[in-house]
Order: structure tokens, then C-alpha cells, then sequence
DNA sequence: AGATAGTTTAACCAAATAGTTAAAACAAAA
DNA sequence: TTTTGTTTTAACTATTTGGTTAAACTATCT
């Protein structure tokens, strides 16, 4: 047996490619030749490593979707203060989806399609993420008068809606207001820090 | 020349099975049989009424677009102080996303891929929404001392995220926090009230 | 060198799918 | 009824595209 000592193996290739393909075509625009070429390689060396589409699509589209549904333990688990949560969340959010600027509409376009339950379990094993831990918090310190009370459900909708459309309607919203691809980051660059300010400002008593 | 009378034009049965094709399955996905077969007739008579895919395509896209970004004269045109504007805006837009669940994600991912200029073109007719009025209420009221000084792109950012994003991540959101199809429902009838709260309370001096 | 296991390619195949054609059916007017 | 223009269809064509095959190449080990 012989192991790739190169700067990038050929699986590694495909999949960089693959996943850049996808993210901007969608599983139905995606054409596995397109991703053969991007990867340097041809088509039945690109089967050779993943038997067909499908296959292809779930190793990315799997990844893609843990990483949408980031590591959360922060939120949920720490015992920080609520407003020091979402200052830490929307911080490193945005600076995620900055790098990856095409992760939302594509895992949103693909959820509609996929059955969700499948990838759930594979992403994190059947168990969702224990709302409930930051929903107390949130009745907690609502109690103690330190917030307004508020549907948690709704915080955190708010919360991640504000950190993601933006980056998923950045077409239109560079249309709408003009904006020059440097001035579109620089709006994004402000927002890593006054996206909380704004949910601070609303929450706090 | 004759026309029909019936309860529905052939055109109208293609327009309306289109609609619902394309807004589901994207451009890539979408099958002229399968809009052939939802409208009730072959394929050779879609393509006597559209002569191809792409020009379909144009009239749905360009049709959902325009509904998409709606008519925002009421924000930006009228002399009713911002908190109403607000509310009516948010209720409003969330209304015709409810009976649209699929706008959202088929827009956004559209939008990446076709030449936004040329639609730009042919829904305003190259114009853009006076932002400019909005942004003077906006700063008016600040120096007043009705609200907080914001950067009025954000606000508007803020405002349109909230109230777009749950519906595009519906699959997502119901998941993620265990909801039947009912009971997200609710949740977006709360929000058509809440969304204007939560953003009045942040910017609320 | 020769054998072996893993890697890569060019050429091919079959299915799906956008688009065409020519003729039949239909409705309205003469 | 006949004519005329429009609507509708079945059958066909051309192209794209996912996937296969069999042979050639490469590196490693003996």
C-alpha cells in the first residue's frame, strides 16, 4: 500500500473542489465534470473516489450543514452572562459565514429538498441542541429584572437571522443600496459588533 | 382571432404550474415535463407558449423578485412617523411571506447566479428605493431624541432579516427546536407583532 | 527485474431532458 | 358547409450528463 506524501492528495482536491462547485450550483446545477476540471483530475477518477453524485453531495453537504449549525455549547452550556453569550455568538458567527459566504442559501435551498431528519442524526447523533438551558437563563435573568421577559425561540431567531441574511442577501442588498463589494464588508465588518448591541439594546430593562 | 372564456387560460395554468416548479425545484431543478404535466397539458404546447426554459424562467423569476422586494413606498415615501412604519412594514411583509414559503430561499438563490443589473432594470426601471428619505426620518428623529442614532442601512438590514430569514429556514427552525408544522405556524403569527417590538424597544431612546 | 496493489486515463454507454416538427383537432367566420 | 387561423398533440431529434469499462501507468515491495 502507498500513501500520498504530496502537497494535497487527490481526495483532498475533489473535495475543495467539489465543495466550492456545489455551494455556488446547488445540487441540481452542480455537474460533476465541472467538478472533475476544478479538481484537475477527470470524471471517472473523480467515481473512482466517490461512487456517484449523491454520495459526493452528502460528505459536503454534511459538513457544510455542521458547520451552519455551529458548535452552540457556548450559547447553551457556559455559565456566562446572557448579554456576554451574544456578544461571543454573533462575533464568531459572522466571522464564520465571512469566510464561507455562500453556506447559507445553499444549506437553506438544500434543507427544503433533503429529509432533515437523516442529516440530523448524523450531524449530532438524534439529539438536538438543549434549548431549554439557555430558555431558563433567559426566564432567570428576566426574573432578576435584568431583561425584558421574551420568547427565547424568538431571541434566537432574531439573534441568527440578523447574523445570516445579510451574507445570504448580499446580491440584493448590494443592489438595493449601492454598495461597492469593499463597502458591502465594511457594513458586514461593523455588524460583527453591533448585531449585539442592537439585541442588547432591545432585551435589556 | 378567438379568445378563451374559460375558467382558466392555458397561459395562466402554465404561468401558475411554473410558479410553483421553479420556486420549489430553482432553475437547475426545475423539469419543463413536470411544469408540462402540472399544468395539465405536453410539453411541445409549454414550449408554443414560452419558446424555452430560460424565458419562463424569466417571467417567473422577475414576477417573484417584484414581489419579493416589495412595495416599499410606504416606508420611504410617507409622512407617518417611523414606529408606525415599522410595524406596517413588518406585518405586512411577514403576511405575504406566509403565502409564499418558498420565495425567500428561491430569490436568494437565484440571485447569486443571474445578472442582477439586468433585473434591477427591468422591475424599477434602473431606479433604486429613495433610501435617502428613510435615512433623513431616521436621523430627524434621532436628533430629536425619539430614538437612538443607528446607521439606517443596518436598521433596515435588521428589519428585513427578521422578518425573511425564519421562513427561509423553516426546515431548519423546525428542527432545530422540535416544532410541528403547526405550531411553527404560530410562532410566525407571534412574530408579525413581536418583530416590530423588538426592534422599537432597540432603538427606543 | 518481476509481481502486486493502488491510481489515472480515454473511450464508451445509457438515461434524461430541452427543444422541434408535422399533422390533427378545434373554434370562429364566411 | 367550407375556410381560415389558432390550439393541441404524438412522435422524433440532438445534446447533455451521470456513470462504466478496460487498459495503461506508477510506486512499492520482493
Amino acid at each position: 500500500m502507498n500513501k500520498k506524501q504530496k502537497d494535497q492528495t487527490t481526495e483532498q482536491k475533489i473535495l475543495e473542489a467539489a465543495r466550492a462547485v456545489f455551494m455556488e450550483q446547488g445540487m441540481a446545477g452542480a455537474r460533476m465534470q465541472d467538478i472533475a476540471d476544478k479538481a484537475g483530475i477527470n470524471k471517472a477518477l473523480l467515481h473512482y473516489y466517490f461512487r456517484n453524485k449523491n454520495k459526493l453531495f452528502e460528505v459536503i453537504f454534511l459538513d457544510a450543514a455542521a458547520r451552519f449549525m455551529p458548535r452552540v455549547s457556548m450559547l447553551f452550556e457556559s455559565e456566562q452572562p446572557l448579554f456576554d453569550k451574544i456578544r461571543a455568538f454573533t462575533t464568531t458567527y459572522m466571522n464564520m459565514l465571512s469566510e464561507n459566504p455562500y453556506l447559507p442559501t445553499f444549506i437553506l435551498t438544500e434543507m427544503h429538498k433533503q429529509d432533515g431528519a437523516k442529516f440530523l442524526e448524523k450531524i449530532w447523533g438524534g439529539e438536538k441542541p438543549p434549548v431549554e438551558k439557555l430558555a431558563a437563563q433567559v426566564r432567570k435573568e428576566a426574573a432578576k429584572g435584568i431583561i425584558k421577559p421574551i420568547n427565547p425561540l424568538e431571541l434566537i431567531l432574531n439573534m441568527v437571522s440578523m447574523c445570516v441574511f445579510p451574507f445570504a442577501a448580499k446580491p440584493m442588498a448590494k443592489l438595493v443600496f449601492n454598495l461597492s463589494e469593499a463597502q458591502f464588508k465594511q457594513v458586514m465588518e461593523q455588524r460583527k459588533t453591533s448585531v449585539a448591541q442592537f439585541i442588547i439594546d432591545s432585551i435589556r430593562k
